[in-house]
DNA sequence: AAAACATATTGACAAATGTCGATGTGTCGG
DNA sequence: CCGACACATCGACATTTGTCAATATGTTTT
């Protein structure tokens, strides 16, 4: 995938909702099951299920389908993308500093 | 300040734009100008203005005023804070992959 | 086959966002 | 002091986004 400026902005969309965030967190500790996702947050299920949809186009989560249960996961490869792009612009914008 | 979901949110809400992605890799090559900006990018000055305000509310820019110029930066702080938390997603993932 | 369950999709709506033209504010040069 | 310039703010508008209730889809159980 060519990597520019709208799916650099994609890519981050994943971080940039309150309640995106708080499924990150919770992703963080491991795989969770959808359900357990609705009872952690204050939202519909629909709602959550729009929130998986964007988590998981950027890259960010993966899915697991196990019969009739989702399970959500942080990706470590979207992570990666998300976290060089910021090196990037760290490094390249460090040598420039203080000219 | 206290780092919670709003709060995280907030600063990567300088990435989640196709256009303000344009602005952040400009200035990674150092600091620029705002008219050089305008130059850049196919928007009206207000509208460059609104992404610049966003930009460094999120921390992630940082504004230097000379005379009537406004120069614009990366905030290398700023850009520590956003990859910090993605690291933290990574490492506290990492280990629950494949269980 | 039918009922129960987990999740996705649809449609509607209010709020937030990106954009612009018009105008305001501060700064410099004459 | 005035005109020109750089940038910010305001007001308006169309689009996108987050949210929900209702409904559809697919899976398991009875």
């Amino acid at each position: 995938m060519v990597i520019n400026e709208k799916n650099t902005a994609l890519i981050f969309k994943a971080f940039c909702d309150e309640n995106r965030i708080r499924i990150l967190n919770i992703l963080s500790s491991g795989e969770k099951c959808a359900c357990k996702l609705l009872e952690a947050l204050s939202v519909t299920q629909p709602t959550l299920s729009h929130h998986m949809k964007i988590l998981c186009d950027s890259g960010v989560v993966k899915a697991r389908k196990e019969g009739k249960w989702m399970h959500y996961s942080l990706s470590q490869e979207g992570l990666k993308v998300a976290e060089e792009y910021l090196g990037i612009l760290k490094n390249t914008g460090k040598e420039k500093e203080n000219e």
